[in-house]
DNA sequence: ATAATACATTATATTTATTCTAAACTGTTG
DNA sequence: CAACAGTTTAGAATAAATATAATGTATTAT
């Protein structure tokens, strides 16, 4: 793997070790052609299938949580009974298809940049998100 | 209480029997001064506060979610270990103070509207709602 | 009014995502 | 190669949300 250098960095600034299971999931996060949408457990079994390494759901929490952190993952803002999260870490926004529970990527370009004019004193903004809840259109909605 | 009657009609509209224990929720949600966030738990402490009523948690749950269906309470789309909700269904958007765990409404006013320009085939838009994370403004941020 | 029915409430059990724990393991350093 | 610091893991603990089933209450028709 000519990446593997590359994730060895990306853990190491994340203040972990590069162990077999780390570099793993950094490969199966990093190495896809495309970004995409991932819960934790996904996550796992894409590992498992891709893979003969058996990670547990710990190690995959916690290197998840430390990429957060530094800004190699994001965590999707949306009240599911679980977390999504994403490696498309770029300025975008998403729709939240309700009824199939699919999340689509609304590139930046397609959203006038969100500009709150108010302010927290003390307080400075870390992140802006944008969800659009999309249901069906049928006439008949309710 | 004068305003019984417009709790029974929310309640019937929300296809649910105005009883002691949904009446004393609704007084608790809409006769307060000011709009709110609130977790369920929260909600039963308040209800238990402020009332001799016992509410289970059951019944909280259930017609919170009644009324969230039927736009008389809002979702406020956070991952948070528990799900937050508000009493304002206005359109507005929020602060989230992840240091404090603590909600901010942002007045409709004070962002500009927010205009997708991208659609999905068969579906149409429900809601729109931006999170701001704020944290701390030290100069000293890591 | 009252009886019969349908719906509510509750305490408790269940489910499930996430976090914690402690024991076994790995890899690095002296 | 011994000692140490950090890892991994299975399983336990935690906690929110939902389901269950017995008891209670509102509604309806009589």
């Amino acid at each position: 793997m000519a990446y593997a250098d590359q994730y060895i960095e990306k853990l190491r600034k994340s203040g972990l070790r590069p162990t077999k299971q780390r570099i793993k999931i950094c490969e199966v996060l990093f190495d896809a052609e495309k970004t995409f949408h991932f819960t934790i457990k996904e996550l796992v079994k894409i590992i498992e299938n891709q893979a003969n390494i058996k990670v547990s759901l710990a190690t995959v929490y916690n290197t998840v949580h430390a990429f957060i952190k530094k800004g190699y993952l994001k965590e999707i803002p949306l009240n599911a009974s679980q977390s999504y999260y994403d490696t498309n870490v770029s300025h975008h926004h998403h729709f939240f298809d309700v009824e199939e529970n699919r999340l689509i990527d609304i590139h930046q370009d397609d959203v006038d940049e969100v500009n709150i004019k108010r302010t927290i004193p003390g307080k400075k903004i870390r992140s802006v998100e944008v969800i659009a809840k999309i249901v069906s259109d049928n006439q008949s909605q309710k």
